[in-house]
DNA sequence: ACTAACCCTGGAGTATACTTTATAGAACAG
DNA sequence: CTGTTCTATAAAGTATACTCCAGGGTTAGT
């Protein structure tokens, strides 16, 4: 038999079978062929491709937005800007992501330090903070 | 009729109806009684719960932690320390979230800045980063 | 030959946090 | 009284990214 089965290529690339069977039904990947038993067969090409996908997964490109990276890796007509831009708009939304968390991040700390951790929830000043009708609910949009 | 329908409290919270049986459902809240109708009936104390569980989520605590901070808040044996203890573990997520962010941030920032963006994708550096067998996937943990 | 390891499909399950839909009774305004 | 608005339940749908399972064929090693 010609070719790398599924096992093959999954581990290649770090992955599990019924992860790159997912993405293959989310068509993201393709196997090139199928053997006579109808075993799904790939290239090396498969593993770049799964590889590639790995990695744009863990830089947090979503499987939807890797599927147009993979895109334009195959368009002859693309160009580097395309991929710049796509790289540039998850600066930005990481960037986004980043404040939020800093945000939330500052006011937990505020909470956290004007409460001695003594005696019962009764006098909480967090508790009291998170029922109350003071400014905290400032925390902006959780895309997480 | 004595006491808030959903679609008050729910107003006054600031979230949906709906919203508001599904937090029933998960055991955020129940209704202190029900009218002769069945319908759900709240006092203003149903107002401050449902605010506090809007408040703790855009603070970044997922339904099951804000349950848990509700307990607190209704335990009379529970101590400020305890609540003390949720927000410090929030803390060290957030923080730990943020972490993992900046290092994304600053490897797109390097894929980024190789890249001058013109020209056919077929020598795109960036490409070529996430295809390649370097080390890129160096990328940690994503809880998003 | 026999068995372990591998592959196939289709569908369901997991986690989080809702939202929508369908069907129907209840309450309020004019 | 009637039309609009509100409420009820149960179940299904949404989004993201897998993961597992049942039932059954295939390949490889000894």
């Amino acid at each position: 038999m010609d070719g790398l089965t599924i096992g093959k290529v999954a581990k290649a690339a770090g992955l599990g079978i019924e992860t790159v069977r997912f993405y293959e039904r989310e068509g993201l990947i393709k196997p090139l062929a199928r053997s006579a038993s109808n075993y799904r067969l790939y290239t090396d090409e498969g593993i770049v491709r799964l590889r590639f996908i790995k990695r744009a997964k863990a830089l947090g490109f979503t499987l939807r937005e890797i599927k147009e990276l993979l895109f334009l890796r195959a368009d002859p007509d693309a160009t580097k800007g395309d991929v710049k831009t796509q790289i540039e708009e998850k600066i930005l939304d990481i960037n986004a992501r980043i404040k939020d968390l800093q945000k939330i991040q500052q006011t937990l700390k505020t909470l956290d330090s004007c409460c001695d951790g003594h005696g019962s929830t009764a006098d909480c000043p967090i508790l009291a903070a998170l029922e109350g009708t003071g400014e905290l609910d400032k925390a902006p949009r959780q895309k997480t």
